[in-house]
DNA sequence: TTGTAGGCGTTATCAA
DNA sequence: TTGATAACGCCTACAA
């Protein structure tokens, strides 16, 4: 930056306001500045730049896992929102593990970020204390108290709609597969909505016919699997999310029953694949890239506006396709 | 830190040793800074830490796009392996774009990392100009000349590998569904692996049997359908990803044709779902995972011994499942 | 509109 | 083994 300012014929400070604050300086002047700094190949230091102005430009994300396709295109939609207004993304993945959080927030936080964006309102006392001292604007995602900055969806509802959906084609046994419940207020949330819906209608999802599993194609295969050879397999599943509803259906298409005539399937997310599996999946619509790119905005506006919390609530909606039909007559 | 070397009776200096090089300093005085540290909740400011010693413990990635089983996979596991050494990942992508990219590493570059990692070694002169003087050591993934540091697979080879199966079992007119050609060198890698090895068995892979589409499996069913409303339409079909492989078998099933009796399919990649939908895909296995994590490997080596240039190239391998048959009888 | 000067919180060199 | 002390590269009142 000395350099910049002598080939330019001026201060060391009017070099830093040419470039962060063009506006102070003369227009004259500023042109100078920069023709210099481009001749000289000149790059600010963002470390240096981080320690004396106290941001870092970086927001930073920690997600249950990147390898999902419902995160990476959360974290997708985030990291846009967030280079347009020059910010980047820095994340971590915790593994589903509180643990490892917790680990991951301070590292993150020392490390030096102006904001930070969590997915779950469920943590370890010891993340919490750590987010309280942080010093940096937390917003929440998918799940957040009220008073929390936060970009929530309503999982009860989004559980509640699938059950609702169901039992409105006469289903009456209905299984739900979903991730383990442990550290995971989403599924959670979801498990509870359909069984509160189940409650409504008079009927009831009891844990026999609820198989916990890992969120993956994988897991949903072994979910149905299990429900299928209960006893009374339900005649309808819910996936907890849709890889695993999508993982149900494969597992009773591989039973060589039909989708949905021998069972129905129900999932939860709306990824893109679920509009292109055989049958197209029904689910409900969760604005993942939605929830997204208003994280980022509610983190921007609370770096640009400290001590300020927004919470926003997006809604969901079910997406009606092919992979449920009505119930066969029973009993 | 200064309130710290005053609790604990000590300078600075120590404080500052105590915690980044414990072996330089007297047991006893060491664990009395570490007490007095954390009784004070004292946490190392990163970004002044960084400015000191030109060390940000951080490495920056920017992929094509996060939205990606691929990249997801591969993002994922080279975090887990930062992680370990105490090193965070930046992640950036750039959406297939080019002028993206450059953008992207000049930022991190600015940022401050230790060390970087992209996805191919196709690039602008323009970002090849910021590497060149980036200063950190820079590694390449999937694809990379044999001198730049890098974790390799085989495109060519992968292309190569399923189209000879195919071949193998009597196709002579296949189709390949591949992704934008244009700033991707995997996919132009893979394609001309498999026009090669058709070319060496003494058929053609025309343009015309070539469908150029986004990286989804909406890009794969778009893409079958244009093969298969050809005149004479393939009797098999590979996939530049298993994506689109994956695509282009819902594609043939939501036609009515059985995989794969009517048509068979293969892909690259072998992503988790290749092996779970149905019929399972035969595909080529590319070790994402490991090569994100030979790439942490490698881009923390050179950091911990500048100018080591590693090179690594991962072997690949067919994995025969049941998308693929032996040709119909044509002519 | 521009320059001066002090400081941001560490690390690292050199003595002691 | 420990302590001064000078960077690290930039920002930002404050003064001119």
């Amino acid at each position: 930056m000395v350099d910049v300012a002598q080939a330019a014929g001026v201060s060391p400070a009017t070099v830093s306001r040419a470039i962060t604050q063009p506006k102070l300086v003369a227009e004259e002047t500023r042109e100078r500045v920069h023709a210099a700094a481009a001749r000289l190949g000149y790059r600010p230091d963002g470390m240096a730049r981080a320690l004396a102005s106290g941001r870092t430009m970086t927001v930073g994300a920690i997600v249950p896992m990147l390898d999902s396709p419902i995160f990476a295109r959360f974290l997708q939609s985030m990291q846009l929102a967030l280079a347009r207004e020059g910010f980047q993304l820095l994340v971590a993945s915790h593994e589903m593990s509180p643990a490892a959080e917790t680990e991951a927030v301070r590292t993150l936080l020392a490390r030096g970020i102006d904001g930070l964006v969590l997915v779950g309102a469920e943590r370890s006392r010891e993340t919490a204390g750590l987010l309280a001292g942080a010093g940096v604007p937390v917003v929440l995602t998918w799940c957040g108290h009220p008073a929390d900055a936060a970009v929530t969806v309503d999982n009860e509802k989004a559980g509640a709609l699938a059950a609702e959906h169901l039992i409105g084609l006469g289903h009456r046994r209905i299984g739900m597969v979903v991730g383990h419940l442990a550290f995971n207020d989403r599924q959670n949330g979801r498990l509870a909505g359909a069984r509160a819906a189940m409650k409504r209608a008079g009927l009831a999802l009891p844990d026999s016919r609820v198989s916990e599993q890992s969120l993956t194609l994988a897991g949903g295969r072994a979910g149905c699997a299990a429900l299928l050879d209960l006893a009374e397999p339900p005649t309808a599943v819910i996936g907890g999310i849709d890889m695993i509803a999508i993982g149900c259906m494969l597992e009773a298409q591989a039973r060589g029953l039909a989708v949905p005539r021998d069972l129905s399937v129900a999932g939860i997310d709306d990824i893109d694949m679920a509009a292109h599996v055989m049958p197209p999946l029904t689910t409900v619509h969760i604005p993942t890239a939605r929830i997204g790119h208003k994280a980022a905005d509610l983190v921007l506006g609370a770096i640009a506006e400290p001590g300020r919390v927004e919470h926003a609530d997006l809604p969901i909606e079910l997406i009606v396709r092919r992979s449920c039909c009505r119930a066969p007559d029973q009993n």
